[in-house]
DNA sequence: ACCTGAACACCGTTCAAGT
DNA sequence: ACCTGAACACCGTTCAAGT
């Protein structure tokens, strides 16, 4: 135990003079997370060793101990990392599509899109590697930002009228489930032949969304 | 490499004498297999541990490979049972609900209690500890159960009018997308706060549930 | 403050050897 | 056929020690 190590670069207090020397001189954290998150993308969640990812940073293997509490909270900060990818992806769909119905659609391919594009990454943002997201604040505020995105779109639609009344945050739960299912099982290979060719998947993802979007809908 | 090491209890061949000898005199592939479930269920697919396990079955170490290939064979063992479970539960539910809207309702309802009930036994089922599930035969046939009872009662609900035309199997993948993901969601906690009393689940459940069908309905 | 080197307990897997 | 005991390479984590 070494009682309080830092679990985020940015946690740590900054001495109190203000100096330059305040800013930080190390950028290991970053090239740990850049690691891991490389390492899974290729070799999958299993693959991932601590010692390995040390190496590949030419640290030694007691190294990233100063910067991450543990082997999970490294994992956490790359779930972090997905979580923040997402958003981005899903904002920039939400900024290109005007139409709230169109932007409930676009935003549930992109979520499928992105599974389908970072395999690996939806496994640690979503798999047991790191079971208590609640236990890393910063997975865990990154985590809500998907929920608090449908929602507004949702919420937005009813406005619009192309969705039900109805509480948004249940109806973003529901649109949340039926995409995360989609981009789960594709991920986890349990839709075998029916989503092997881009066009299999588009075509699922038309059918999903099609079927949401209908039950969505008013009346 | 032990060659082709035996990957399943059944997959030896017997004596051609066919006596009684013939019968598997060991429970131990059976009696590993619970015991990972169980230390599963206790601590996570992260707290498991072949030693551990063959340990709490009081053989050495060394034991387990005579039956499994490896810790993903034991693995993909574990998953297997778990689908197996799953199918009787939905079989179950099939049996005692005839209307076929109501039966759909049911089905959803108890593939999310059987997640919360067993929440590890959908983490090996469904997460990255057994990567690609056709390389493990039994787990496959298992898994593809789910699938097919779906489909099934999709195309009941067509015959019975309450579900719209379509490939039925299109129709089921949209109905185990959207049941999994609320089931997937409520398991890796994404829904804090949502889902913690039994009767949030339930409001959940039926929302979702209310959503898929009406955008199942014909028109 | 940040990193190294050595150490400890644990793990997956193999293999000769037993019955 | 089925299991044990010992061995190997690897891992997560800790800790004294360096700068």
């Amino acid at each position: 135990m070494r009682g309080e190590a830092r679990r985020e670069s940015g946690e740590h207090s900054p001495p109190a003079d203000g100096s330059a020397r305040s800013r930080r001189s190390s950028r290991l954290p970053q090239q740990l997370v850049a690691a891991a998150a490389a390492l899974i993308a290729k070799k999958g969640p299993q693959g991932f060793s601590l010692r390995e990812v040390a190496r590949r940073a030419h640290v030694s293997q007691a190294a990233p101990y100063w910067h991450f509490a543990d082997r999970e909270a490294l994992l956490a900060a790359v779930a972090e990392q997905g979580f923040l990818e997402l958003a981005a992806e899903l904002t920039q769909v939400w900024t290109e599509e005007a139409d709230p119905r169109g932007r409930l659609q676009a935003l549930g391919a992109a979520y499928v899109r992105f599974a389908l594009r970072q395999p690996s990454y939806l496994r640690v943002m979503f798999g047991p590697e790191v079971p208590v997201k609640t236990d890393h604040p910063a997975l865990h505020r990154a985590s809500r930002k998907t929920l608090i995105l449908l929602t507004a779109a949702i919420a937005d639609a009813q406005l619009g009228g192309v969705v039900r009344a109805g509480d948004p945050d249940e109806l973003a739960i529901a649109t949340w489930s039926i995409v995360h299912g989609l981009a789960a099982l594709l991920v986890d290979g349990q839709l075998q032949g029916k989503g092997a060719t881009p066009d299999q998947v588009e075509t699922l993802v038309a059918t999903v969304t099609g079927t949401l979007l209908s039950g969505l809908a008013p009346r």
